[in-house]
DNA sequence: CTGAAAGCGCTTACAG
DNA sequence: CTGAAAGCGCTTACAG
């Protein structure tokens, strides 16, 4: 809401004493202008302090100039994971590059989502940066069929799916996590798994199999039990565990929060970490290292991906379609918990 | 960006057999409008998926129906403080009630201010909110001086300053926790302050203070060690106290992630927590639950904050200036810590 | 290199 | 209650 009494083109043009035209290419930063005529256009502009009319803009060129990163989750989530913000700021430092301006947008209600769907369409924002998707979500496709850029954080749920996506190798990390554990020495090797209906959940526990399964080692039903991505579940998934699966000396976690979980669930049952039981998490989230004892986990580089996303998605915008899918490595960092 | 076939009023207006300021009206949901006129408008606007082009509407109404939320932060501290999101789900949610549109706004980097300064001059944004906004800045008053209605979150460091406010009562809650750890037993103790150019650590400081003298206690200049709102920072003012205030029993931690740091530092040092040390932190973020020991601490209503920012904001759209500035009460929550 | 002019899609007095 | 028309501020062929 610029004041009344915003300057316009039109004034900007009058005080250089050329065309709205002319002012217009100058500012545009066309090649096609007499230095006199940059010169005079630039020195009035800065006079009147003179920013062009976003909404008039965007009404000839069809370009907002911003898009949107969506995260699909209820807000509890979306503020106890770390890994929003970060997605985030990575995007975020991409697109501020290019000018173009980052829209957060939580949907957490049916509602809110119907509301996105027309402000999309609405032309508020470029294209979408989609975030934590649950399940068969038909949202990619609805705003893809809309004519609106989209990419995914994550790989998609549905394996048919064409949106091209950025994903942190979890099979690999997952895989990486339980030989840590196995050349630790643990003999007895459990899993708190993260939902089953998420792809992540999926990929870090088919990872935690594989990789045993490498080692020749067996993978009893009761040495798994499945979480939900929080604290609260972490810790109640672990003390089950513990109860089925009494000679645990050594657990995967799906992230960091449901790890925090397990720590505290360890502490209550009178096991020490390391010493009872290792412990590797997934995420190297920033309470990872504030943990007690701080926790070895998985790294993904979070930040990075969202850099790739924003790169995909400024990169269709502009019109290069087929862009490829990618999947990031992992690293495992090594601190005190196992 | 709808795509170029997108369906416009007049499109609306022609299969419904009405002029297009007519089928403007109905959208609009002006009552003057016939029933039959209204009823042919909805089914074509239904039939078609119309929706208004937003930019069009915003060119003519001067409104851009979004509001920004600006955090003044390097990126580091935006995601590992909990607090950010917090607001912005409260504010979110009054804000989507109203159809607005929240934005989310991270500047790090003086470049990216001046971005930002732009962008909302060019009508992007109808209003901001304002968070943690450190020293003496003069953004608010940049923005204002544009015309553009601010709020801040937190009382802001120039205390002439008139641009309203939401603020939890910081004092309040640090008496309240000092008052915990004396109930409790405690003799010796001690706080780790968040920075000193920050009103809340200022004000949490200032509680610290005036609750051990209200208890006839002394102060100590060692009871005393600044920290920086990080967990590191939080750590290692912790181990500066234990190292010149030996006898100290209760600590007052002027946030969690410090706390969080403060529970490594006494970990590593031999005391237990409670039993020889009794930690309250200060917010209530997700991770006071999941620390180990539970952190005692003083909640802080970030969400409902949220809530008063958007609508205190929304109000000044509308016209209604002097909106007062509100302090919202803080409430203890025991844990094991304390 | 420059200007006159059309047009983006909406809202809103102004008549009737 | 309804329509014709002006106008929001910009961009962009089209001539020259």
């Amino acid at each position: 809401m610029p004041a009344s009494s915003a300057p316009t083109l039109e004034s900007v043009a009058a005080r250089a004493g050329v065309s709205r035209a002319t002012a217009g290419r100058v500012l545009a930063g066309s090649a096609r202008v007499s230095p006199a005529a940059r010169e005079a256009v630039m020195q009035a502009a800065q006079e009147l302090s003179y920013v062009t009319n976003q909404a008039a803009r965007a009404l000839v060129t069809r370009r907002s100039g911003s898009v949107a990163l969506v995260v699909v989750e209820p807000v509890e989530r979306f503020f106890s994971d770390s890994y929003f913000p970060l997605v985030l700021s990575g995007a975020q430092a991409v697109l501020s590059e290019r000018e173009v301006q980052l829209v957060l947008v939580v949907l957490s209600t049916p509602r809110e989502r119907e509301r996105f769907e027309r402000y999309a369409r609405g032309g508020h924002v470029d294209g979408a940066i989609l975030v934590s998707v649950h399940g068969p979500d038909p949202l990619p496709q609805h705003l893809r069929d809309a004519g609106i850029p989209v990419v995914l954080s994550g790989r998609p749920y549905d394996l048919a799916s064409t949106v091209p996506f950025v994903s942190a190798d979890n099979v690999a990390g997952a895989r990486a996590a339980v030989q840590h554990l196995v050349d630790r020495g643990c003999r007895h090797i459990g899993t708190v798994s993260g939902p089953l209906d998420m792809p992540p959940g999926q990929d870090r526990l088919e990872g935690f199999r594989a990789q045993l399964r490498a080692c020749r080692r067996r993978v009893p039903a009761r040495a798994v039990a499945t979480g939900d991505f929080t604290a609260a579940g972490g810790r109640s998934a672990t003390e089950a565990l513990l109860a089925r699966y009494p000679e645990l000396d050594g657990l995967f976690v799906a992230n960091d929060l449901m790890a925090a979980g397990a720590l505290q669930a360890l502490a209550a049952a009178g096991r020490s970490v390391p010493g009872d039981v290792r412990v590797v998490g997934f995420d190297d989230a920033p309470l990872a290292g504030a943990a007690v004892p701080p926790l070895t986990t998985v790294r993904q580089p979070v930040v990075e991906m969202g850099r790739h996303l924003a790169r995909m998605l400024l990169a269709i915008i502009d019109g290069a379609e087929p862009e490829a899918s990618v999947v990031v490595p992992t690293e495992l960092v090594e601190r005190a918990s196992a």
